[in-house]
DNA sequence: GCAAGGTC
């Protein structure tokens, strides 16, 4: 006898194999691990699969519409996908003899068909003549044993189900991006690479949405009466605010002031409160992206690499989990004790109160824990995997701390007869925000404050203010909006956004839809409004829980969407020239850069052989043409000899004039200097950043002050870097926030110069760089010490 | 080449 059991991935694999023989020998075939033992004569060998093994392809290319569809084997299709090849070839090779099979893949819809697939085309046929299925909910001993005991049938009506999704998908998502690229092509000659899909278009709508809702906003004014006033033991003083908060007309601003005018302040009542902020929940994918995005400025698809590859390590766990859970089966002694070896984690882990007790979340996964260290202590990590792996201890530790307090002291004062308050906050008990250095701590100073006592007021005055329009989502917010509207999977939501950017259809920190991303939606409005909106994506799910309870049928449902798609795409076919010439438009508007000095447009143009230089839109009128550095990004700004843009390049980046010949040697770096640096004193000049410019302090990296420029922008020129990957930890800030927080800062590191004082992105939109300067050296600090 | 979904 010999029994085959397929599971879904290498790491469920030892585990199955651990749970039923601890005597299983792990062997290797073409580097593919697999698992073998034998008990009462009977061999079992554990093969496993690398996710999907097999792919869907259509049988003809050729074919205008593509609906004839085969399962062909992922490295033909792909060819960053090689090393499936193995996993094929070893399940092809050790199951040859097999008499029976089991079916250990996730019990979901894509683990059913992920291992179906595996045993139709890799086992045989034969093989689903004689599999049965494990179900278990953790990769656990005890529910691996029960699932191996007691198995199930498999269940081919959830099989279908999920080949009508993979079918489905690719019937909308295929179809639709060939006919675009095609009506492109047809209208114009030229290629620029389109596509649409169930997830990527509504995603790509709700960015044009918000997009709608910025242009269509009218600003109100408002403003907002200030108080400074002179606190002893305050160098900087005390701002108080008036109690009305906003006020929309001028004349009741103005009556306020002539109200305060030449008046003390009295104190008229002083309360002070202790608020408890209990620990953060455990890491799962979507928070750890947010989070790492905050504090480090790393993009979303950058964390899942990194995670993935400290969990591929053994430093940490699976990344993708949906869960905020931490089951007492991992092992919290355990694993703590383990981290206290380095001296930095077991300072931390020392405070924790025994038993230890997680804060956990509400969401779940069947299928795994949250995020969590293992224990092992990584040796050497460079930079940025440090920092996430710090991020992910320290949350860790911190789950299991205890309540931190915040102690506010809300004063209230009056000048004349208006009303104004103020609030200092300061933690008196730290708890688990000792354990957790990216949250900004409060220490501000509490002064002596009695009631009844007046107050010298330097200044009472109105800020000019206007409404904001709701905020560009940027890469953490747009997978949280995503999440929440059960828009793809934990796994595919960094994938969609940087397919968004690197179709160009998105740019930008603060994504901004561009010309092409709106012409796309618009196009695809008029043609299938099912695939710009959430629609299809629960359609589907109505669909294939049918198919899975048997109401309906796989090839009923499988046809219907195949009327459907043909319908649409002969409505496209029939406008194809207009559709075409529409969108390659938008996609020229949305390349230009500048001006030219024909007066016409300067555009960037990808060249077919990948590389990308900037042209005349006026061409074959206007030849002129110009050439880029590598990652080279045109700004905004203009040369101010010859008013062609100015180009960022190089590493550090440099500033220069588009044309090369222009000035004395073309290229020569160039540096605006735009003011003074609040914090040293130096020079303020122009920087770009990946996502743009901002303004940085000449004295960098000695001072790390920035601010950001309103109009930032700047379009990059190589295709690589449209979807960004390695992101500069900057954070924008006004000046006066920058300024104010400097000051605060410096005078809090006097009174507690060895407090550690780090950031949280949610402390407020203007957070200064200030902070995030100090929380790279608090990390900094933690990486010497796990050494 | 084009989707979305697994996973290295």
């Amino acid at each position: 006898m010999h029994e085959v059991i397929i599971c879904e991935k290498p790491k469920a694999a030892e585990k199955i194999s651990s749970a039923l023989s601890k005597g299983a020998a792990k062997k290797h075939y073409k580097k593919v691990p697999y698992y073998e033992f034998e008990e009462n004569g009977k061999k079992t060998t554990v093969l496993t699969a690398v996710g999907h093994l097999y792919s869907l392809a259509p049988k003809d290319k050729k074919q205008d519409k593509l609906f004839d569809v085969e399962w062909v084997p992922l490295y033909e299709k792909d060819k960053k996908k090689k090393y499936v090849k193995n996993y094929i070839d070893a399940i092809k090779k050790l199951s040859k003899d097999a008499d029976t099979f089991v079916h250990a893949c996730d019990y979901d819809i894509e683990g059913t068909l992920i291992g179906y697939n595996a045993l139709k085309y890799a086992c045989g046929d034969e093989s689903l003549k004689n599999v049965m299925r494990m179900k278990f909910s953790t990769l656990t001993d005890e529910d691996i044993l029960k699932a191996y005991k007691k198995p199930m049938e498999l269940d081919f009506k959830q099989v279908d189900s999920g080949i009508a999704r993979h079918v489905l998908d690719f019937f909308f998502g295929v179809n639709m991006s060939k006919h675009l690229t095609d009506s492109v092509m047809k209208a114009t000659k030229r290629y620029i690479q389109l596509s649409a899909g169930r997830v990527q278009t509504p995603t790509l709508s709700i960015l044009v949405d918000r997009e709608k809702e910025i242009k269509e906003f009218i600003p109100v004014p408002y403003w907002l009466i200030k108080a400074d006033l002179d606190v002893t033991g305050v160098k900087e003083g005390i701002t108080a605010d008036h109690k009305k908060g906003k006020i929309l007309e001028k004349k009741d601003a103005d009556a306020i002031l002539v109200e305060c005018k030449g008046k003390d302040a009295v104190i008229t009542e002083v309360n002070l409160r202790k608020t408890t902020k209990t620990p953060p929940f455990p890491f799962d994918l979507g928070s750890l992206q947010s989070e790492a995005y905050g504090v480090f400025g790393f993009s979303p698809r950058k964390t899942q690499q990194i995670a993935q590859n400290l969990y591929t390590e053994g430093y940490t766990s699976y990344p993708r989990t949906s869960s905020q859970k931490l089951p007492k089966s991992i092992g919290y002694d355990k694993i703590l004790k383990k981290l206290s070896y380095s001296s930095a984690f077991g300072n931390h882990v020392a405070q924790l109160k025994k038993p230890y007790k997680p804060n956990e979340g509400k969401k779940t996964d069947e299928a795994h824990p949250a995020i969590h260290p293992t224990g092992v202590l990584p040796k050497e990590l460079s930079t940025d995997y440090r920092k996430l792996y710090e991020l992910i201890v320290y949350r860790f530790i911190s789950v299991f701390g205890e309540n931190a307090t915040l102690e506010t002291m809300k004063t209230t004062l009056t000048i004349g007869k208006e009303e104004f308050n103020f609030s200092r906050k300061r933690m008196s008990k730290m708890g688990w925000m000792g354990h957790y250095p990216f949250r900004k701590i409060e220490e501000d100073y509490f002064p002596t404050m009695n009631k009844g006592e007046t107050l010298n007021v330097k200044e009472v005055r109105a800020e000019d203010k206007e409404t904001k329009p709701p905020a560009r989502y940027n890469q953490a917010s747009l997978i949280r909006e995503l999440e929440k509207r059960g828009l793809g999977t934990k796994s595919t939501r960094a994938n969609i956004i940087d397919i968004l950017f690197s179709r160009k259809y998105v740019e930008g920190k603060k994504i901004t839809v561009n010309k092409l991303g709106e012409q796309l939606i618009d196009t695809l409005r008029k043609y299938s409004k099912k695939i710009t909106s959430e629609e299809l994506t629960r359609e589907f799910e109505t669909k294939l829980e049918g198919i899975m309870e048997g109401k309906d049928k796989k090839d009923k449902i499988i046809d219907e969407a195949r009327v459907e798609v043909s319908s649409i795409l002969d409505d496209i076919e029939k406008n194809k020239l207009k559709i075409g010439e529409e969108l390659y438009k938008s996609y020229r508007e949305s390349r230009v850069v500048g001006k030219c000095k024909c007066g016409k447009n300067l555009i960037l143009i990808d060249s077919p052989r990948g590389s990308t230089f900037v042209g005349c839109s006026g061409y074959p009128e206007c030849k002129s043409t110009y050439s880029m550095p590598r990652g080279a990004t045109v700004l905004k700004t203009t040369c101010e000899e010859c008013g062609l843009p100015m180009i960022s390049f190089g590493k550090p980046r440099q500033r220069a004039c588009l044309d090369p010949k222009c000035g004395k040697d073309g290229r020569e770096p160039t540096n605006e200097v735009v003011g003074k640096c609040p914090d040293c004193g130096s020079d303020l000049i122009k920087r770009s950043g990946r996502y743009g410019e901002f303004i940085g302090c000449s004295g960098f990296p000695k001072c790390r002050f920035t601010k950001s420029i309103d109009d930032d922008g700047g379009k990059t020129a190589a295709k690589t870097t449209g979807a960004p990957k390695k992101t500069v930890a900057k954070k924008a800030a006004t000046k006066k926030s920058a300024t104010k927080k400097s000051a605060t800062k410096k005078s809090a590191t006097k009174k507690s110069a060895t407090k550690k004082s780090a950031t949280k992105k949610s402390a407020t939109k203007k957070s200064a760089t200030k902070k995030s300067a100090t929380k790279k050296s608090a990390t900094k600090k933690n990486a010497k010490k796990t050494k």
